[in-house]
DNA sequence: CTGAAAGCGCTTACAG
DNA sequence: CTGAAAGCGCTTACAG
């Protein structure tokens, strides 16, 4: 008569089973169940398929909770982004998600909305909750605000410049001199009166951009007009309402560069809707090349900044420090940029 | 003299302190460290100083780990959604986040770009790290799926009625009848030749709203053509394919019901590059009435699902179980939608 | 008003 | 090849 077991999924009990009530059911210690779990050390084979068939029956699933305050290490990551809807990032959180995940880590995602209470909100509960990494593309952290992470030993990578430092991993695209390749493009094309959609100038990103507009406007002898430079907030909507505008200017522009494709693709709305050429009557460029930026009408000629790759880079930082020793001088790694020629200008 | 404390935050020691070390500095047992921290049993005012200067001085902060292994709840919700650059679903977290966080939970956030292999991955990781609360908003996911977390006492709340039963609470609108109220709109302004643009139809969620077009317009006695239904997947990309084959089509409809927004803004790009006039030649109505739905140009005619809403909502089916008592009916919330008019029909 | 001790569910050094 | 026991960092029933 095979013996069989009486352990059963118990649906009457809350709560899942303890790996005790598992030892129990196998008739081994709690030791062993784990081991034969992990692998750690060897188990007889009978033993093994005992516990395996005790684990099926009772529907046991380890708890990472427990597990994770024994060993210091919550196999998590967190990644902080301004807006989940602005394709670069989930771009972004995908390449980080297969970097780490063969790792056996498992990538969380916050939306900040790019609100610097949230991001410092999001961070503490980071801490809170120990996870073992964090990458950070925020615009409103300073590095004060990362002591306890640094303190917690949490690996941390900053996207973009702004956090390096503290010894912070950064990776980053040369974003003035992206945005510079761009108004470049437009020099070349015999434009002269080229504006800018910036970000907002009070953030790194912002601020690195426009001066590569203006740094490279500068280098081709182009006298600058402020009434050609406006600021939006990223999207989609603040790059309509910035290029209608410039389009009603006295003077209009006959190109222009925004700082990122969201609102690249703004200004395309708003050229349509003045009734406007893209890129007879006006030249737009982006900067980003998320993957809508192919499919609009008139395609984005833009600048790509890879989001997957900077992701997996992130990613690869990470367990770097996640992996291997605790100390190391911070690195920082850049990131390629390049010209992705198209419809819009 | 006053004394002080000569705890410090000690930058060579790694990691955060525990609980112990702030008891020691402040001399007390970590009893009472515990309870000054909660405010769960009176702390005489001397010692709740000491304590909250110990605190300060080491930069301790709690850990949530140990604290939700002891207490058997993580304070943390998990969502699940499709897609995080469709903007219905950060809405909707936004929601959710705001109903939960006066309560001190955090929404957990996983992006599943509509793949039931990660929709699983996802639950299951939920399951392991014993989330309280979940937050369901899939394609692929069945009953079964559900059979651990249900098991390990998991608030789970469905977006929509396919993951009705094992007590699973439901928080849905009527996608049938707002597809339909789409159409009847369409009708009523004259048209008979009226496409729709689907979601993948092997989803409840598609099939629901094909069923809404296909019942409405057979009640107006409409005969249906099969030539002007496709399918799509919920993207502005395959929106724009969609309708680019609807209007390469002999006899190309008038009017045309996309499921969703995001497909509505795709055939809004197709009619423009193919130089249709929207509504003039081609009315196009969609669903979801995302914040873009009101910026585009024309702006879009559109079937209201108030996706904050419906995430707040989810957010108190929720907090109904993780606090109250553990049994109860599950519950079915609907859902109000609304016709919006604007430009494209 | 405060503390010693048990216990949440795991892993692993130590022992046999 | 296997087990008893300690310990991760908290909370709380029990006791004084």
């Amino acid at each position: 008569v095979p013996e069989r077991s009486d352990a059963q999924i118990d649906l009457d009990r809350p709560g899942l089973p303890t790996i005790d009530e598992v030892a129990a059911a196998a008739q081994v210690s709690k030791t062993t169940v784990s081991h034969a779990l992990s692998g750690n050390r060897p188990v007889a084979a009978g033993t093994q398929a005992r516990i395996e068939r005790a684990i099926e029956e009772l529907g046991y699933r380890p708890s990472a909770l427990a597990r994770s305050l024994k060993l210091a290490r919550s196999h998590t990551v967190g990644l902080i982004v301004p807006d989940v809807t602005n394709p670069f990032y989930p771009a972004l959180a995908r390449g980080l998600q297969e970097a780490v995940a063969s790792y056996g880590y498992l990538a969380l995602l916050a939306d900040t909305g790019g609100d610097g209470t949230q991001e410092r909100r999001f961070v503490d509960e980071a801490v809170d909750r120990r996870v073992d990494g964090l990458v950070l593309s925020t615009f409103d952290l300073h590095e004060a605000d990362l002591d306890d992470a640094v303190r917690a030993g949490i690996a941390t990578v900053s996207i973009g410049p702004q956090l390096s430092g503290r010894g912070i991993d950064v990776v980053s695209a040369d974003d003035e001199r992206a945005a510079g390749d761009a108004v470049e493009y437009l020099l070349e094309r015999g434009h002269r009166r080229i504006a800018t959609i910036a970000g907002p100038t009070a953030t790194t990103l912002g601020a690195a951009r426009l001066a590569g507009y203006r740094q490279r406007l500068a280098g081709a002898g182009v006298e600058p007009d402020p009434a050609l430079v406006r600021a939006a907030d990223w999207t989609r909507d603040g790059g309509h309402a910035a290029a209608a505008q410039l389009l009603a200017l006295a003077a209009p522009p006959t190109a222009v560069f925004c700082a990122n494709d969201m609102m690249a693709i703004g200004a395309l709305d708003a050229a349509r809707a003045a009734g406007i050429d893209v890129p007879g009557q006006l030249a737009v460029v982006g900067l980003d090349d998320i993957e809508a930026a192919a499919l609009v009408t008139p395609a984005l000629t833009t600048v790509r900044i890879p989001a997957h790759e900077v992701g997996r880079i992130a990613g690869e930082l990470l367990l770097k420090r996640m992996e291997g020793p605790r100390t190391r001088e911070p690195l920082s790694v850049p990131v390629a940029h390049k010209l992705i020629v198209r419809n819009s200008a």
